[in-house]
DNA sequence: ACCTGAACACCGTTCAAGT
DNA sequence: ACCTGAACACCGTTCAAGT
C-alpha cells in the first residue's frame, strides 16, 4: 500500500511473494520499517485492535520474535506509526501551505482539507493517530505530535497578527481548531457521516468553514 | 462504579468480595447487565484494549463460558457497554434541556456540558461510544445512537424554526455540532488539552462558543 | 435454561541458544 | 548484531456434557 523507502537499498530483485526476506536481507534498519509497514497494511485491513506482532512478522517473513530486536513491545509498534503519520502529516500540510495565499481562512481550511483527506485516505493510519494514546512513553512520537501541533499555532499566530482572527489565547485557538477538524475526521471515518471522495474538499469546507465564522473578525 | 439496577432483585445481602455469584444468582438476566458493568469497570482501568472477556467473568465470579449465553462474542459485549452509554447520555441531555430556557446558544451549551462531562466523568465507556465502531451488527445499539443524534436534531430545527441559526441542512448542522462536542471531548480524554475538573464547564463553554457563534444568525 | 471442564488455535513476551 | 526454537501465561471461541 504505502511505499517506504528504506535508507538501505536492496540490491536483489524484489520476489513477488508476500515480501519474504531473501537472506537477511533486514539488517541494517530494514526490519524495522517493513514491520511498521506491516503494521499500516494490517490495522488498514482489521482495525487497530487486530493487528498482531506476530502476524507483522510473519508478513514481512521473519519470526516474530525478530521483532523485539526493534521495538519494545506492540505499543511500540503502535507508536512508531503515529509517528510516522504525524510526520506525514506535518509534511503534507506544510507543502500545502506553500500556495495557500495568505488569507488565513483559506490556510486553515487548506490545512483541514489536507487533515480530512489524510483520514480519508488512510483511515488506519488515522485510527492510530487519532487514538486514545498519549505517547508519553514515546519521546519521538511525543515530539512528531509536537511539530504538527506547532503548524497550526504558527498559523493562528499569523491571523492574530493580521488582525483576522478573533482575540485569545494563542494555544487555545490551535487546540480549537484542531478539535474541529479531528471530529469532522472521526465522524466520517465512522461512517456516522457518508462523504464520497468528489466530494470530500466541498464537504470539508462547508463544515469547517461554519465553526471558521466563529472565530473570523470578518467575513471573508 | 456505575450503580445499575437488575429488573429481578437480589433477596440474600451482597457478600463484600468481589461479587462472588451466591448460588445461581445470575439466572433471569442478571449475568447480562453484571458482565456489562464489569466491562466498564475493566475498560476504564485498562482501556478498551486491555478488555478481556475472561476477567469480566472472573470478576462477575462466573465460568468465562458462561458469557455467551448471553452475548454472541467480545464485540457484542462492547456493543452492550456503547448501547447503555448512549441511553445515559440520552437521559442526562434530556434531562438538563428540562431547564435550559428558549434560547439555542443556551440549549446547545447544555448539551455539549452534559456531553463533555460525560466524556471526563467516564472515559471508559466514552473511549468505546466514540470508538471506530459502527453498530450495524447491533440493531439495539444502532438505535440508541440514533435516538441520543434525534435530540440534536430537534434542537437544531427549533434553533431552525425560531430563525436563531443561519440556514442549512439540519442533518449536516446536527453534525457539524455533534462533530465540534466530539472533537473536544476527545482532545481532553487524550490528554492534548488539560483541564480541571472545576474549570471544565467553562471551558466548554468558551470552545464550543467559538465555533457556535459561526452557526448563529446574531451574537447573543 | 443456565452453567462448566476440556480443548483448540491463537496472542505477547521471555529465555537460552544459534550464526 | 541479528535471528530463532521452545516455552509461559494468557486470549476468544467451540464442543460435549452436566444440573
Amino acid at each position: 500500500m504505502t511505499a517506504r523507502r528504506a535508507s538501505t537499498a536492496t540490491t536483489s530483485p524484489r520476489p513477488r511473494q508476500p515480501q519474504r526476506k531473501a537472506r537477511g536481507d533486514y539488517h541494517h534498519g530494514n526490519l524495522r520499517s517493513a514491520l511498521i509497514d506491516a503494521a499500516v497494511v494490517l490495522i488498514s485491513e482489521h482495525g487497530v485492535a487486530g493487528f498482531t506482532l506476530r502476524e507483522a512478522a510473519r508478513l514481512v517473513g521473519v519470526d516474530h520474535r525478530a521483532a523485539y530486536r526493534h521495538f519494545a513491545d506492540r505499543d511500540a509498534v503502535l507508536a512508531a506509526v503515529a509517528e510516522q503519520g504525524y510526520r506525514d502529516l506535518h509534511r503534507l500540510v506544510t507543502e500545502a501551505l506553500v500556495d495557500a495565499g495568505p488569507s488565513i481562512r483559506t490556510r486553515l481550511l487548506t490545512i483541514a482539507r489536507v487533515y480530512v483527506r489524510f483520514a480519508f485516505a488512510e483511515p488506519g493510519r488515522y485510527q492510530v493517530l487519532a487514538g486514545p494514546h498519549n505517547y508519553l512513553r514515546f519521546p519521538t512520537t511525543d515530539t512528531a505530535v509536537d511539530d504538527a501541533f506547532a503548524i497550526l499555532v504558527t498559523e493562528i499566530e499569523r491571523g492574530c497578527r493580521r488582525r483576522e482572527l478573533v482575540n485569545g489565547d494563542v494555544t487555545e485557538l490551535a487546540a480549537w481548531f484542531w478539535s474541529t477538524m479531528h471530529g469532522l475526521a472521526d465522524l466520517i471515518l465512522s461512517r456516522r457521516v457518508r462523504v464520497r471522495r468528489e466530494l470530500l474538499d466541498g464537504f470539508t469546507d462547508r463544515m469547517i468553514g461554519r465553526g471558521l465564522s466563529g472565530v473570523l473578525r470578518k467575513a471573508t
